[in-house]
DNA sequence: TTGTTTGTTCAGTCCATGCTAAACAAACAA
DNA sequence: TTGTTTGTTTAGCATGGACTGAACAAACAA
C-alpha cells in the first residue's frame, strides 16, 4: 500500500478524525429531522442544514443536484426557509439563476416567531375564560392557571430573543 | 313568551353572557387544537381540554360518551396524557371503570420534558461539531451558534419550569 | 364453569401532506 | 420572432398517521 496525500487530505491527519463529508452528509440529514419534528418539510431543514455548515451562497440549480431532488421541491423549501426568514434570495447581476444565503444570526426572529404563536393561543384562552361563568369559580382558575403556562413561554422566549440579539 | 327560569340558569343572568355549554364545547374543540398543532393526536387535546374545563373526575366511559368517539380512541389518547403527565389514572374500590383526573400544576413537568427533547436535539448538533476538521472554522462557529440557539431554550425552559413549580 | 363489563390491540379506512414529473411562465439570447 | 434557461404551479402518487370497528384479554359476578 502506497502513500497517498489525496487521502490525507480528505479524511484528515490527526488520529481518527472522520471524513468530512460523511459528517457533512450526517449533519445536513439531522437538521432535515430537527425542523421536521418542527413541522417543517424535511427537505427544508437540510436546505438548511446545507447552508448552515458550508456558509457559502448556493445557486437554485446547485440545491437541486446536490441534495438529489426535484426542481419543485426546493422551490417550496427555499420558500419556506425566506418566509421563516432563515435565508434569503440574492440577486447577481447577470447571472440567471437565483442565488440563496443564510441570513446573519436568524435565532432571535426564530423565536419571536414562536413566541407570536405561542401568544395567539395564550390569547384565545383568554378569550375563553373571559365568556366563563364568574360564578364557575374552579373552570376559571384552571383556565387562568393554563393562559399563564403560555404567558410565561412567551415571557421566556421573548428574553431569550433579546439575549440572543446582543450577543449577534 | 313565557318567562322560563330554566333558561336563566343556563343562558346566565348577566347582559350578554353566552350559553356556558357552548364556551365549554368551543374550549375543548381549542384545545385540541392547540394540543394537534404540538403533535399530539387532537382527540388527546380534547380530552385534555374537557378535564381543564369540567376539573372532575371521569370514567373512560364518560369520555367515551361525551367525546363521542370510539373506546379505542380514548385509549390511546388517555394512555399518551399519561405518559405526558397531563392525567392520572385513579382506581376506585368496587368499580370495574377505570377513573381519570388532572394532575394538580402539570406545567412544570411539561416544560421539562421540552426542555429534556431540546436538550438532545442540542447534544446531535454538539456532537456533529466534535467532529468537524477544527480548521474548518466557519463551519463550527455557525454550529456552535446553532447549538447556542437551543442552549439558550433549554435554560430559558428549565428557569420557567422552576416560576411555574414555585408558584403553584 | 358461564356470562358481563371494560380496556387494549389489531386490521383496515380515510385524510393530510410531502414529493415528483410535467406543464407552464418569465426572462433573456440570438 | 424562435430557442434556451430557470423557477413556479399543478396533478397525481405514495407515505404516514389518526380514527374506527371488531376481536381479544382481563377482571369480576353468579
Amino acid at each position: 500500500m502506497n502513500y497517498d496525500p489525496r487521502a490525507e487530505n480528505l479524511q484528515g491527519i490527526s488520529r481518527g478524525m472522520r471524513d468530512q463529508a460523511e459528517v457533512r452528509e450526517e449533519f445536513i440529514e439531522k437538521v432535515g429531522l430537527f425542523l421536521q419534528s418542527d413541522g417543517v418539510p424535511r427537505i427544508a431543514g437540510r436546505v438548511f442544514g446545507l447552508f448552515l455548515f458550508d456558509g457559502e451562497t448556493r445557486s437554485f440549480g446547485d440545491l437541486v443536484a446536490e441534495l438529489q431532488v426535484s426542481k419543485a421541491s426546493i422551490s417550496t423549501a427555499t420558500r419556506i426557509l425566506e418566509d421563516r426568514r432563515l435565508i434569503k434570495r440574492v440577486g447577481r447581476p447577470g447571472q440567471r439563476q437565483d442565488f440563496f444565503q443564510l441570513i446573519e444570526n436568524p435565532y432571535p426572529d426564530m423565536l419571536k416567531t414562536l413566541a407570536a404563536g405561542l401568544q395567539k393561543t395564550r390569547a384565545e384562552i383568554d378569550a375563553s375564560l373571559s365568556e366563563i361563568d364568574p360564578q364557575n369559580t374552579g373552570a376559571a382558575k384552571r383556565l387562568a392557571h393554563y393562559a399563564r403556562f403560555y404567558g410565561v413561554m412567551v415571557a421566556m422566549l421573548d428574553a431569550a430573543a433579546k439575549d440572543l440579539a446582543a450577543k449577534g
